[in-house]
DNA sequence: GCTTTGCGTGAAAAACGCGTGAGAAACGCG
DNA sequence: CGCGTTTCTCACGCGTTTTTCACGCAAAGC
């Protein structure tokens, strides 16, 4: 594959703000990544394409071209995990940034812990998918060619639409799904602004999964974005 | 495993030709084979269950059963190699015989040697075939070879299509078979969308295999989504 | 501090899928 | 040809699932 166990793994920065990539090259380097840096959108897919980077870091107010398009080009041949950058204001962007592959985002300022966490967890989910069948989190457990879930052990019932609910989030394990996402791959396309539909049945979901559905271990909700299963 | 290298090896001929029969009985009881016989393919079937031959030689042309249907009445439930016979010289018996699983092919009238050769090498190219051929769940049974059923013991009487959706069930054990797959399995693809279909013979089947049909046992139905048997 | 926005909840209404019985049509066998 | 069996068709009743709605609450914005 490409440089996992062998070598430092490598970090891709897309950002403008300068300050901002010195204290991402300090910071993630001594953490024992190889960091490289880009201060324009065009200069990061350049680059990508080159370097072959394990994560890419990309902040959404890019001065020549919108994050948005950095994204798409960069989806439409690589997989690697992309983590966002937004400055505070903008829900829009985050999840427009979301629908268009990132895997996951933080809001300005951050701190290096969590974005190490959440590159860490990018990496671990974003493997060639050798697919189990089964998976578990936790208590819980799903078995996707039965389709049978369980919660320590007690079988659950799900209905049809529960059930697609928590395969999505599942396959994305540790990523966000947008309300977007979440629609059309439950629904179909023309929902995907019923975003109401999902705080039924993600309730219904809790109320099923969750040991205490007020205090979610599991299904996590994004305000504003979406919903993620921890992973 | 079974009588591999201690015993002759155990030949089954199906053919309705009596002259056929003796010219292989002969030569191939000379050269090392216990050979046995069906003159029908209803006959074949039945012995194929009782003997568990290591080789089989299947004439086509047979009066009651078409050869295909014998193979693929095998194949529900055993993997022993099939050599297939015919005076017809038409590609598409040959395609169809392949399809269904049969190992090998001759055209009458053929050599005695190259039968022979034939079998070694249908032999040496079969599984190991791990395959029990009989599942129990609770106190229901089915006989994969004999297509026999019994629940508690008492045998169950079920009609070919009735059979055909116990058995892609049972072959599926625990995991969720969708309408779709079922009515593709047991009717054919132009009637996957004829889900009525399915709740007749599920009605049909429970009342022949549940002791109370109004709170299944073994067949379990997944609301939307399709049917369950459990393993 | 007050308003706005989004989330979670419960409960009712509507839609849907399931099981059932019974009759018609097709099939298989003698 | 005639009979019994099997498959197909249909319509009804019922339970489940989905959809809709209104309210309380908390966090974010002005």
């Amino acid at each position: 594959m490409m440089s996992e166990n062998t070598e430092k793994p490598i970090v891709l920065v897309i950002d403008d703000e300068s300050e901002i990539r010195r204290f991402l090259r300090v910071s993630l380097s001594a953490s024992g990544y190889e960091v490289h840096e880009a201060a324009t959108g065009e200069e990061g897919v350049t680059r990508a394409a080159l370097l072959r980077p394990d994560v890419v870091i990309l902040d959404l107010g890019l001065p020549d071209v919108d994050g948005i398009e950095v994204l798409q080009r960069l989806r439409e041949w690589s997989h690697v995990p992309v983590i966002a950058l937004s400055a505070r204001h903008g829900d829009a962007d985050k999840i427009a940034m979301l629908d268009a592959g990132a895997n996951d985002y933080l809001t300005k300022p951050f701190s290096v812990g969590e974005l190490m966490a959440r590159m860490r967890a990018a990496r671990r989910n974003a493997q060639p998918a050798p697919e189990s069948s089964v998976m578990q989190v936790g208590d819980l457990r799903i078995d996707f060619a039965s389709r049978a879930v369980t919660v320590s052990g007690a079988p659950v019932k799900l209905t049809k639409t529960e059930y697609a609910l928590l395969h999505l989030l599942a396959e994305n394990a540790g990523k966000v799904l947008t309300h977007r996402q979440l629609l059309r791959g439950a629904w179909g396309p023309e929902y995907e602004n019923e975003t109401h539909y999902l705080r039924v049945y993600m309730g219904q979901l809790r109320k099923k999964i969750e040991t205490d559905p007020n205090n979610p271990r599991y299904i996590m909700t994004e305000s504003g974005v979406g919903y993620r299963l921890i992973g």
